[in-house]
DNA sequence: AATTGGCACTGAAGGTTCCAGAGTGCTAAT
DNA sequence: ATTAGCACTCTGGAACCTTCAGTGCCAATT
């Protein structure tokens, strides 16, 4: 029922509302596009858009707006996603390859993604299975449990308390810790669990123990690792844009700070080289007027994770499909270099 | 020329434009409060606070909402700051205790002092002097650098890039990390210099420069460490006050995003077991609808830092002093224990 | 000198009405 | 299938009014 200029006639009701913040009606569109048609006959159109839930209109005497459909619509119809400007792209990877250790990358990923989008933008901690250990440090904490902190030669570190089922001391800590650090060093964190269980049985009962529960904490901490953490950016931006949501804009902010329902989703998203977008109520239910635009990047081993931005479903979705893809192509490629 | 009646009518003003969000006039003044005078007199009293800038009236015909002078007089009148109610305190005490290591305390606390008072919290880490090394990590970074990762006893973590004259390898950089870890395990942060200085004379000139790099760069990681963060929780509750800010929320959350406005205030108010209060314009001139409530909490060798509370200027004062005394409390109790 | 009742005045908020304008849907003609 | 024409609808803004909370001031009272 959708002909082909109808679905041209939604592209450029897209463009222009994006572009206005204003509901576009037939006479707007004609004198604007070159269509080669009269009002009346966009809106025609508008007519099978609208029976086709892909636009609205807020009032009856008022132009039409898209609808989550319609933005979806839209959003699918890009074929081919226009890059960025070269001045823009070398201004990325100066800005990226300054960059020191991870955190320093991932904190300029989230600025630059942020500001060159004017939304807010997000970077997902990688895994890095391919990742090595560098050392592991053992901090004694009350009797029978302990702070371990583990080192990757990519220069991340992570903690978690240990539990030990026996009672500890300094001494049997110091012990643990050079048996479990002679015999980690190097090895990748894949391998971690392997050579854990192998000491074990070649350790006296003692240790034995001690070296199962840190074993067991040890790749809980692994496999949990890092993508359980979200590098946030541009929370200002979303008071900026915040005509565009009906409601109010707590629900969203709740979903920024709690983290976890964004981590789902982006699970959910994992695959595909190039970028995701996904709409008003694909989201949630309360995130009814929110857009994602995600692409996953590669951390060296082939390990995946996301970075993405955030805001109105009134978005640009063309430009921050680029810039996401962008910045994701450049960090993947700053963090296989170095691998 | 304010009589003590007058402060008293201040008092109320606060009080009642707090819990009701509108402009209070002498009318609901008496009948809600049992001054004994009749309208006309409060309205003089009213007179003599405007008069002296500590009220004010939004137009001709409204009652009076306190200036920030006026807030400021309210919250120095304030001697005993009542304390939580014992459920409060109890429920403090036993969420802080179940914390394990220090940035989970401090999440914990954040999100503790946001609950309570319904406001944006934040704390600021600790410099903790009299903590020791742990151990000292180091990571090859290309050719004339690496990471260094600086593990103390309290279990905190930092990380820097330590610059080298000259080129290292693999082999040399374990010496290094060798000496420099035996020399440094289980001294203060303190005393790092000193031990580091004595280690370079006494190494062998190629060593020498290695050590005097590090070290250049240890202290510059300790002296710099930890102040310069700053943990948040609580930014929807920004949202849910927007409407005190009579300008955008922007400039606040920037301000929260930036942190480093915030952290020369904590320096400016570096001072005082018990809760400062900046409110307005004295803390900025484009924070002019925000206040910031904050208290120092002692990180066990007598090294302070603070907690705040930020909220617009019309808060609840007394219960936000009293709680970020509180928690600022139980912080010091809890950090002074294991130390 | 401080307090009070009385009173005229003020300005915001909210409601009504009116008008203009943008936009629509429908129909009949091309 | 497209179009011109037209009647219709609804929003937004301007102009206007009324209501009402609250004020400032004054003269009277204690």
């Amino acid at each position: 029922m959708v002909s082909q200029r109808a679905l041209d006639v939604l592209r450029v009701i897209v463009e222009d509302y994006v572009a206005s913040r204003e509901p576009v009606g037939s006479k707007t569109i004609v004198e604007r596009h070159s269509f080669g048609v009269s009002a009346a006959t966009i809106r025609n159109d508008m007519a099978a858009l609208e029976e086709a839930n892909l636009i609205h209109a807020p009032h009856t005497s008022a132009g039409r707006v898209p609808t989550d459909l319609g933005y979806r619509r839209f959003v699918d119809s890009l074929t081919d996603v226009r890059p960025l400007t070269g001045t823009q792209i070398s201004a990325i990877q100066r800005f990226l390859d300054e960059s020191l250790d991870l955190d320093d990358l991932f904190g300029r990923t989230v600025k630059l993604l942020s500001n060159l989008t004017n939304q807010v933008a997000m970077v997902q901690y990688p895994t890095l299975s391919r990742d090595a250990v560098a050392h592991v440090e053992l901090l004694p904490l009350g009797t029978h449990r302990a702070l371990s902190i583990l080192i990757t030669t990519s220069g991340s570190v992570d903690r978690a308390v240990v539990e030990f089922d026996v009672d500890i001391d300094d001494s049997s800590l110091g012990s643990l810790r050079a048996q479990v650090n002679s015999a980690l060093q190097g090895q990748s964190l894949g391998d971690v669990n392997s050579v854990l269980t192998k000491l074990a049985s070649t350790a006296d009962a003692n240790t034995r123990t001690l070296v199962e529960s840190l074993r067991l904490s040890l790749i809980d901490q692994i496999d949990a690792q890092r993508h359980d953490r979200l590098i946030v950016a541009g929370t200002p931006q979303l008071i900026r844009s915040e005509g565009d949501f009906s409601r109010s804009l707590a629900p969203v902010m709740d979903a920024i700070e709690e983290q976890v329902v964004l981590l789902t989703l982006f699970d959910e998203m994992r695959q595909g080289e190039s970028s995701t977008v996904r709409i008003g109520r694909e989201l949630a239910d309360d995130l009814s007027d929110t857009s994602i635009v995600s692409a996953s990047y590669t951390a060296g081993g082939g390990d995946t994770a996301r970075l993405a931005v955030l805001g109105p479903t009134r978005m640009n979705y063309p430009l921050n499909m680029a810039a996401v893809e962008a910045v994701a192509r450049y960090v993947s490629q700053i963090l296989g270099d170095d691998s």
